[in-house]
DNA sequence: ATTCTTGTTGCATC
DNA sequence: AGATGCAACAAGAA
């Protein structure tokens, strides 16, 4: 699930521990979870350490402990992080369990194990793994000509799979790029190289679009998107569009599940 | 029982 | 070398 906003909500629902100290953990070393991390020391620098900042870019969360230690959280598809105030039992799929000083607990949970967890002791700035990421979606670095060199790299590839792409789109994922195409009236065939400079300028002002709506919508209080997006119609067969009234259709491009509106996005070779 | 999945990675092939 | 496409990962939901 957790796409852009989806991933900055989840961050958000850890804020209510910030400045507390981890008077222990709870984990669950040996899943998947923790491929490639040090879980022993992860555990044992982290008691006693105090939660000092929460940080998102795209997909992935960085939580600084203390002024040295580095907690990475990708959610991957099925991950969620939560605040329990009071005292909790570690539950099946509560792979990571810190409880804090104050009684409440920063939870981790992923019953399908496609999240990640890093962990990184060191006095840098910022860990290896959280330096020399693109730039956000909605920064000022990411720009039109920066957009449009990806699309003629990425030329031979449909439109729908570039857009996926983390190195260059950090935050996109399934249902924003249909949301975005469909708003650009783009059809998600498109080879990427093949898109006019005129849909490339709708294209780029709709990933902003997208990404601003999608974070005051979703990212603060997770509410429900208005009807007059995609979002609401896109998840079954049989969707209305809301611009056109026609049917949408679904079928996999580029791998994954996309949805579309026939006669509003036509595909033209 | 079977098929589906809002993400990423590793590998085969071009 | 770089781009592209697809299977695999794992478990719950429909």
């Amino acid at each position: 699930m957790p796409e852009l906003a989806e991933v900055e909500y989840y961050r958000k629902r850890w804020l209510p521990a910030m400045g507390q100290s981890v008077e222990r953990i709870r984990l669950h070393p040996e899943k998947r979870i923790f491929r490639g991390v040090d879980s022993t020391a992860l555990a044992r620098d982290l008691t006693g350490s105090t939660f000092t900042a929460a940080l998102r870019h795209g997909k992935q969360m960085c939580f600084r402990f203390g002024d040295r230690h580095w907690l990475g959280v990708h959610l991957g598809m099925t991950g969620k992080l939560r605040f329990a105030s009071d005292a909790i039992q570690q539950a099946k799929h509560d792979h990571l369990v810190l409880d804090m000083q104050g009684g409440g607990s920063m939870v981790f949970s992923d019953p399908r194990l496609f999240g990640r967890i890093l962990y990184a002791n060191t006095a840098a700035v910022v860990p290896d793994w959280w330096r020399d990421l693109p730039p956000e979606v909605l920064s000022k670095e990411f720009t039109q000509e920066w957009m449009n060199g990806f699309l003629d790299r990425r030329a031979g590839a449909p439109i729908k799979a570039v857009l996926l792409m983390q190195e260059r789109f950090p935050g996109i994922g399934n249902w924003m790029a249909d949301e975005i195409l469909w708003r650009a009236r783009i059809h998600p065939a498109t080879r990427a190289g093949r898109i006019s400079r005129v849909k490339r300028r709708r294209l780029y002002a709709c990933i902003r679009e997208v990404s601003e709506d999608a974070l005051a919508v979703i990212g603060t209080e997770w509410n429900r998107p208005p009807d007059d997006w995609l979002f609401n119609h896109r998840w079954k067969d049989g969707g209305q569009c809301p611009k056109t009234g026609g049917r949408l259709r679904r079928e996999s491009i580029g791998g994954r599940t996309t949805c579309w509106s026939p006669k509003w996005q036509q595909l033209r070779v």
